[in-house]
DNA sequence: TGACTTAGTGGACGCCAGTCCACAAAACAA
DNA sequence: TTGTTTTGTGGACTGGCGTCCACTAAGTCA
């Protein structure tokens, strides 16, 4: 049961893909979501507008994809066998995902609005971006359980709500999301 | 300096704002924020839709009005000589808040994601819903402290950050916010 | 080679938000 | 009554998103 059967008919150019979502990337950050429309990412590309949406249901689509690769450096997963402290861990986590918000953070902000209109997109942010970066914070919260470094009483799963939740709050209000307030938000979760 | 000088001109129609408001809610509620033109609001009223651009800058203006009369009914300010301690006191509130999440949460994510792509909205909002849910809470929270049921090392602005990103992220994603979401909250800020 | 299949192109279309404008309607002032 | 000011109306218009379609391009298969 080879799945690799070679695929037939015109097979779509390898590079397309890429330079739409450097094009997308790119103007959202020297523009802003809203002000970039469709037919301007397709252009930059040089490629028609239908086949963008060949490879993608809407613009957020795109720009999810887009910000995902990126993410995923920046944002990387904390090591488990990590010889730093949990606290420590969670600080320099979230300083990092806070860094990468001065770059992305208006498109982060606009997918997670484009979320609230489209229920397909919903599912699809929810799947990609937010159950992952869940993940890492509560694996992150229960090695600090075993550890010792927060009581056993303690939800990671409610802490990792709040965590997320004052970062959206903060971002989604427009203001500053920072190292300091990543300090902040440790303090209360290792608060003893 | 008698500003309540007689205004010349046709004066505008006393029952249209109330009645574009009115149709603005009952069909939010029934269809949803998004599928909802402003010509059916407009229609439904009985109005010009010009003449609702008259009176509100965009769909989001309208709908804030709207929402923020009936969430000044059921979110009512906690009263600040109340006999219940200051945590009974934030449960009832944030449980009146949730409940009238059932009804307008819709609206309410919709609002959100509307600021996110317009900055004069996003102002608007910011000053007649926002503000005035924070200055509730940390309004609360400092009798609390003044009562020593916090400590006074906590921080009230911080602590309104974690309960509304909370609320937010919840709602945000579409999972239940409900009182049993409430009592851990509750738990959370005055865990000693 | 010719049949078939999939990708890419360009243009038309429907829907909606928000703007603009000319004109009618309702008030007041002289 | 006539002029002035403001509201309300209806229609035209721009620009964006997403869909549809006919046509062309680039591959595989027999």
């Amino acid at each position: 049961m080879d799945e690799r059967t070679k695929p037939v008919g015109r097979p779509p150019n390898a590079a397309t893909s890429a330079a739409l979502k450097e094009a997308a990337l790119r103007l959202m950050r020297e523009y802003g979501y809203r002000k970039v429309s469709i037919a301007d990412i397709a252009s930059a590309a040089g490629v028609a507008r239908q086949t963008l949406y060949n490879r993608w249901k809407t613009k957020a689509d795109l720009v999810l994809e887009a910000v995902f690769e990126e993410t995923a450096l920046v944002a990387a997963e904390p090591d488990a066998a990590g010889e730093e402290s949990c606290r420590v861990q969670l600080e320099t986590f979230l300083s990092n995902v806070f860094r990468h918000l001065d770059r992305d953070g208006d498109a982060m902000r606009s997918l997670i609005a484009a979320a609230q209109e489209d229920e397909s997109f919903q599912e699809e942010f929810r799947t990609r971006f937010i159950l992952p970066r869940e993940e890492m914070v509560t694996g992150l919260l229960r090695r600090a359980q075993e550890r010792g470094e927060i009581g056993r009483n303690r939800d990671p799963e409610f802490l990792s709500t709040l965590i997320h939740g004052a970062m959206w709050y903060r971002m989604l209000n427009g203001q500053v999301v920072d190292a300091a307030f990543a300090h902040d938000i440790v303090e209360e979760v290792f608060r003893s």
